[in-house]
DNA sequence: TAATATACATACATTCACGTATGTAAGTCA
DNA sequence: TGACTTACATACGTGAATGTATGTATATTA
């Protein structure tokens, strides 16, 4: 057995992608050699020079493949927030409640979010990974703060902020969230009360909340 | 010049430090070479070696000397905040203030930060050291809650959400800030903004805000 | 069905970083 | 003041990872 059909090879690649995530998550990157991820895909590194011309493409590949969808979705999401008819706030909450649940569906991404968080180091080639990863989040503040301009245009915002601030807010909060989230362990007190996080987050922002 | 005496050698350990930090900002920790930092250093690798017995212990000694006492400063101020007779929510804010503005002044907290933060992976040796800053976000988060039950006290805070509540959404408020300020370029808009988006975080929690 | 491209495995050469061993001049101490 | 230790520099051996070159059996295609 030595030569494929290209749906085979189509299956190597994504078997190397697997295994190179889950070396990634146990060694690291940098120390992660070529050979190991061979070795956990059950292959040689002959196949896998085949597939990508280096480690760092096959991270690439590993990212573009959760991330992806991921930033599609939460955009989507955000969209249905500014122009909806529903309560915008509410689809905020939805917008938070959602990404985490992703991570907790997902092993597949919640994995990757953890090597690009804290397995991987941003230097060289990677440096540029930083930055779409900083156009994407713009873009991400941009949708919340638009979602945050509906909402008082509806009426729902308390006065004490402007929709600029209550957007920044958020999203650094978001931010945190997703570094926590990642960071604790596995079914861990906090991970399980993420949602109740997130609910006062917003309930912080709605006017009648004295009423 | 061979043998130096205890004071020279202390300076050399301390330039050695040094020229880790400026190396690993650059290449990453992974890529830097002892080479590389003794080069920087303006030193040959025995003397490394002479001080240190690897890399991860240089790496250790960055994040003591720059960690520890920030880690300290912060306790303090939220301290006086759960404690003191003044305003709690107003040092709250002068805490998360004070922290970017330690990172705005001192350069060398800045890298370090910078380094631990997109420039390290944590595994295997370093997987104590993110258990280690656990433990004391944890401890951060405790006093943060003392604060804000401080503030329910002297009724200061909107009735909308619980202590607990307040302390985590800053707490996750504080981990992004910190992330954003370290991502963003030097210069940027929004790390000047910073302490703006610190007063309507903390403006959002008021009771008076509507006043 | 012959020619060619594909999908790998195998083999090889090179580089690089590491740890250690050894050298050495100057400091320290009795 | 001599013996010992310190604070490095230099030299050496080794393993590991890399990239490439080559081999090869099977698909694919004309």
């Amino acid at each position: 057995m030595v030569r494929k059909t290209k749906e085979d090879a189509a299956i190597t690649r994504q078997r190397i992608i697997d295994a190179a995530r889950d070396v990634f998550l146990v060694r690291g990157v940098s120390r992660t050699s070529m050979e190991q991820i061979a070795a956990q895909a059950g292959l040689t590194r002959g196949a896998i020079y085949w597939h990508f011309d280096s480690k760092t493409e096959i991270l690439l590949a590993l990212r573009e493949r959760v991330f992806l969808p991921l930033i599609d979705r939460m955009d989507d999401t955000l969209l249905k927030a500014a122009e909806g008819a529903e309560d915008p706030l509410l689809n905020i909450e939805r917008f938070l409640t959602e990404t985490i649940q992703v991570l907790n569906d997902s092993s597949e991404t919640r994995q990757t979010y953890e090597i690009m968080m804290i397995k991987c180091e941003y230097v060289d080639e990677f440096a540029e990974v930083l930055q779409q990863i900083a156009n994407n989040c713009s873009n991400i503040s941009l949708n919340i703060k638009r979602a945050y301009q509906r909402a008082q245009e509806l009426d729902l915002l308390d006065a004490s902020c402007t929709p600029e601030e209550y957007a920044m807010d958020t999203y650094l909060f978001f931010s945190g969230l997703l570094h926590m989230w990642i960071k604790d362990p596995e079914n861990s007190e906090r991970r399980q009360q993420t949602t109740s996080f997130i609910r006062s987050h917003i309930r912080l922002r709605r006017k009648t909340k004295t009423a």
